[in-house]
DNA sequence: ACCTGAACACCGTTCAAGT
DNA sequence: ACCTGAACACCGTTCAAGT
């Protein structure tokens, strides 16, 4: 029987495995061995479909308790909500474009409930939660993108060695050596998420 | 005459219209009239063009002058690249997944430049880097999501409406009046930009 | 060297028709 | 209510063939 959860469930293995351009409406009845346009009975669109899919992603982040403190629920939110988008590497390019579901929603409650409990001024805190969103925005983005460039090895591997042979960008190369001896990598996320979250206590009313 | 400059060019003009989706070959070799096949002697795939494309954005960027104070670059780098972007939306989605091109690497030469000048420990300049360019990268995103909205005018209306009408999520509701009085446009760019700039400032030997 | 049409293997969605 | 095949209007790219 052909449900719409059955029908999310079975397009987010496929977005999973084969990522979301590969997630086709037409893979996706096959794959339930339906008609293509059976799955428009449960499901309006592909767009509609994307943002269940979306929305199932931020169901996946659990919300810090009531009572955790603000820095720390912000922390928490943001390094659970980056954990989820890493597992689903597909949501990453579509997150910030697709209106929000309503777990998606429950999460950015939370996060502007934390930085209300942070004595900021109003617009502040208004202007600190774009800062925190698209702090993990652009960093999930920005992992995907080198997580997409080791999986082409081969043709990466020969364009890294044309900018380190080359003395156009003797900057860029001492950040690419940067990048190999990386022992940091969890630090990343949380270096800049320090700056905003310092930066913002220095608002405090 | 076909020419690769051309080819280009015309797909500028075609992703600017309608956004890169609609900038397909198919459509790239009627605007110029000639066989699809024929594109591919100047051009080795779709995505060598959107590489040409996006790096063609980036040359729109002029880097400051070499003698401008490393936070004042800082600033001008970004907001220089912010605007490139915003003006031709399409290359948001894409910028950071792409593999640069030698007028971005240019960009991003320029801006590492500008934080070894900064007096930054090694790793905090290239922490840095990454803060910088997420920045912009993930309040790009955001802005063309908020477009995107503004856009869809009629749907976008009644979901708004929908979350204003409802008392779930009370402090969603304050955070969407704030953007509606909202005078604070550019500021808010420069508001975390500062933010991270300051929190490197302190970092400084 | 430069150009090309036909063909292949795909898309999302509309429409009319079934049970 | 639920399902569907055929058709339409698209894709990027390979291949073999032209000049």
């Amino acid at each position: 029987m052909l449900t719409r959860e059955l029908i999310v469930e079975t397009a987010m293995q496929l977005a999973d495995a084969d990522g979301i351009d590969k997630m086709s409406m037409r893979r996706l009845a096959t794959e339930l061995d339906c008609g293509v346009m059976s799955l428009y009975h449960y499901v309006a669109d592909k767009d509609a479909l994307i943002e269940a899919l979306v929305d199932q992603v931020a169901s996946e982040v659990a919300p810090p308790a009531a009572d955790t403190p603000w820095r720390e629920a912000a922390q928490e939110l943001a390094a659970a909500t980056l954990a989820a988008q890493l597992n689903h590497p597909w949501v990453i390019s579509i997150w910030s474009m697709t209106w929000p579901g309503p777990h998606r929603f429950a999460l950015i409650e939370r996060l502007l409930e934390a930085l209300a409990q942070a004595d900021l001024p109003a617009d502040i805190a208004d202007l600190g939660f774009h800062a925190l969103t698209n702090h993990i925005q652009g960093f999930a983005q920005q992992r995907l993108a080198f997580g997409q460039l080791e999986a082409q090895a081969d043709e990466t591997a020969g364009r890294v060695a044309a900018i380190m042979g080359s003395d156009e960008f003797p900057r860029v190369i001492d950040h690419i050596a940067f990048h190999q001896h990386d022992e940091t990598d969890r630090d990343e996320f949380r270096f800049t998420l320090d700056l905003i979250l310092d930066g913002l206590e220095r608002h405090a009313s």
